[in-house]
DNA sequence: CTTGGAATGTCAACAAAGCTGACGTATTGT
DNA sequence: ACAATACGTCAGCTTTGTTGACATTCCAAG
C-alpha cells in the first residue's frame, strides 16, 4: 500500500540506493531458509540432505536424464552427484539403465517409491510458495519472478529457461 | 512483456497452478546460486566460505552484537558459529570485547580490515542485485520483495523486521 | 583395423560447515 | 549460597562440496 501514496519519483530513485539493496539481499537470505524449510524436516526423517532433494526434482523433471547432463543443471562434480545418486539407486529410489545408444550414458528414472518422495517433497514446498504467492498477489508474482530471474548466472539462466515450458 | 497481453484472469487464476508454483521454485533455486557466485568468489581467495561472508554481514549491521543475539539471526549452533568467528579473531577482521554492563558477554566488532572485506563482498553482491533490480524495475522489485518476506517463517522475519529499518 | 584420445561414470580421500553431547569458567541474579 | 546464563572448547559424526586416480566406452585418425 506504501507504493500507491510514495510519488512515482520515489520508486524510481530510491529503489537503488544501497539501503534498498541491502534489504533485498537480507530479504533473499532469510527466505531462502524459509523456501528449503519443510522439504528439510522431510529429508531429514528419511536421512537425506537437500543435494538428494535436488537430484530428484530434476529426475523428476526430465526424466531420463543423463548424469552429465543433471552435473550442469546442479552446478557440482560428478563425483559429488555420484554419491547422491549412489544412494538413491541403492534405496530403490532412481534407476539407472545404461545408454542403448551410447553404453557410457546412465539414463535416471525414479521409480515408484522415488516419485512418491518428490511428491511429499514438492507438496510441501509448493505450499509454502502457495501462501506466500497468495499473500503477495499476482503482480506482486510476476515481480518476483523477474527479478530472480535477472539475478541469475547467463548459464544458469539457459537451463532456467530449457525447463521453463515444458508440460507436467 | 507477456503480462500485458493476458488478460486479467489470467494473472489472477493461474498464477497459483502448481507449473506456475514449480517456476517460482526453481527460479529460487537458480537465482540462489547467482546471489552468492560473486562473494563465494571473493571468499575462496581468502580461504573463507559463506558462513564467514555471513558473520561478517551481521556484525558489520549490528556493530557491538553478541555472540547469542548472532546466533539466533543465522540459525547455527554456536559451536558451528564459534569455528568461524575464532578464525576470523585470530585474522585480525573481527574484535570481541568483554561486555561492560554484562562481563559473560562478548560485544563482535569488525576492524578496519574486517570492515573492508565487508565492503568488497557487500559491493560484489549489491552490484548484482543493482542489476538485477534495474533491469526488472521498481515495480518488480516491491513484488520481489513482497513474495520473499511472505515466504519466511514467522520467527526469521521478526529478525529481518528488526534490522529492516534501522540506517547505515 | 587398430589405437589413442575424449567422454562418461566410479572409487578414495580430504575439507568446509553443519550437528549433538559434555564440560569448564565467569558472571549474574535470586 | 546457588541456580541460571553466556560463552568457549573438545570430541565425534554427517552432509556435501572438492581433487586425483582409474575403468569403460566411443570415435576418429592413421
Amino acid at each position: 500500500m506504501a507504493e500507491g501514496l510514495q510519488p512515482q519519483v520515489g520508486q524510481s530513485l530510491l529503489f537503488l540506493t544501497d539501503e534498498q539493496l541491502r534489504k533485498g539481499i537480507e530479504a533473499m537470505f532469510f527466505a531462502y531458509r524459509g523456501f528449503t524449510a519443510d522439504p528439510d524436516r522431510i529429508l531429514a526423517q528419511k536421512g537425506y540432505g537437500r543435494a538428494h532433494h535436488r537430484a530428484i526434482h530434476f529426475i523428476h523433471r526430465s526424466p531420463g536424464t543423463t548424469v552429465n547432463n543433471l552435473l550442469s543443471i546442479l552446478g557440482v562434480t560428478k563425483q559429488s552427484l555420484n554419491r547422491v545418486l549412489r544412494t538413491l539407486i541403492e534405496d530403490g529410489l532412481v534407476e539407472s539403465t545404461v545408454g542403448t545408444r551410447d553404453k557410457r550414458e546412465r539414463h535416471l528414472h525414479l521409480t515408484e517409491e522415488g516419485a512418491a518422495l518428490e511428491r511429499a517433497l514438492s507438496d510441501a514446498q509448493r505450499d509454502r510458495m502457495r501462501a506466500a504467492y497468495r499473500a503477495a498477489g499476482p503482480a506482486a508474482v510476476a515481480g518476483f519472478r523477474q527479478v530472480l530471474e535477472a539475478m541469475m548466472d547467463d548459464e544458469t539462466r539457459h537451463h532456467y529457461e530449457a525447463m521453463k515450458d515444458r508440460p507436467e
